[in-house]
DNA sequence: TTAAATTCCTGTAAGC
DNA sequence: TGCTTACAGGAATTTA
């Protein structure tokens, strides 16, 4: 599922063939997955606005267009944002579809932008209709359009903690925010309020690098171990991020492609299998209502 | 106030 | 083979 290195990695991907375009026209085939305003304001809203920029947020994509307003998308589960050919046919559980004009910033047109290894003729590119198009099988996932402080003034966008991958994050940052919750390590690190972007994955993932348990109660950690917490969780964000996300389950990048850091996973649905570093057979409990799979050995 | 439980949803896999 | 059932999980909502 996507969490923030394979939010980051769509981000990056999309942003320079987004930005300075045009959505000329929005669909909604399944409008429920628009949760503010209503489908038909959303519709009207975004018509004819220029995209200014593209950033993340813990697990949301903002894309900021041109008049202060932000068209937010979470991809929940299975949520999938794809950059398509117009004419590419329209897969199952697509909710919704905004039809992309020029690139007005460069004569050119995007296709100065695209991975030479694609492997396909992009010399027609320009003149060719794309679409951006969100997809979600389980429909976890949801798409919001306003400014931003209205959006987290009506609560409609969640408070979110800090960026764990940003450099001003210090481990002492999280020392304190473990320190304050008496509930599991686990529970904290999957808590958005606590620290944005981190899912079941990762926090699996960093909590074995850090050999800490994860059914500790949190506020018990260490200084200490909560600065090797602090590191595994920036090591595992960022090496994830370089090797373009996780594909365990259904998640795929803006082009559709797999991401490669499922080959990497240490405990991750890995329970049963040996642990790398001991060989005990890894262990899956249930945590803030999660499967979390840790070494019994090597995590204390 | 905080923490835990419940809910949403469909594809997939296990079991019979 | 075909059916039923359990399970996966992010986060809003409800309950304790």
């Amino acid at each position: 599922m996507p969490e923030l290195p394979e939010v980051e990695t769509i981000v990056a991907d999309l942003r320079p063939h987004l930005v300075g375009r045009t959505i000329v026209r929005a669909e909604l085939p399944f409008p429920t997955i628009v949760r503010h305003p209503e489908p038909e304001q959303f519709i009207d809203a975004v018509a004819g606005l220029r995209i200014a920029g593209m950033r993340r947020r813990g697990k949301f994509i903002l894309i900021d267009l041109d008049g202060g307003l932000v068209l937010v998308v979470h991809l929940g589960m299975t949520g999938q944002l794809r950059l398509v050919d117009a004419d590419a046919p329209i897969e199952k559980h697509t909710h919704a579809i905004f039809l992309l004009g020029g690139d007005s910033s460069s004569p050119s047109g995007a296709a100065r932008h695209l991975p030479r290894e694609r492997g396909s003729d992009f010399s027609s590119f320009p003149s060719r209709p794309q679409q951006l198009r969100y997809r979600d099988p389980r429909r976890f996932g949801r798409l919001l359009l306003g400014t931003e402080e209205s959006l987290l003034a009506s609560k409609k966008m969640p408070k979110l903690g800090p960026e764990p991958i940003d450099p001003d994050f210090a481990p002492d940052e999280l020392y304190r925010s473990l320190r304050r919750r008496r509930t599991s390590l686990k529970a904290v690190l999957l808590d958005q309020g606590a620290i944005a972007g981190v899912g079941n994955i990762y926090a699996d993932e960093s909590m074995h690098r850090a050999r800490l348990r994860p059914d500790r109660i949190a506020a018990g950690v260490s200084r200490k171990s909560a600065k090797r917490l602090h590191e595994s969780l920036r090591d595992s964000l960022l090496m994830a991020i370089r090797n373009r996300g996780s594909s365990v389950d259904t998640y795929r990048d803006a082009w559709g492609e797999l991401g490669g850091q499922q080959e990497q996973l240490l405990v991750y649905g890995r329970a049963g299998e040996p642990c790398f570093t001991c060989g005990r057979p890894l262990k899956m409990i249930r945590l803030a209502g999660r499967s979390t799979v840790f070494c019994t050995k090597c995590q204390r």
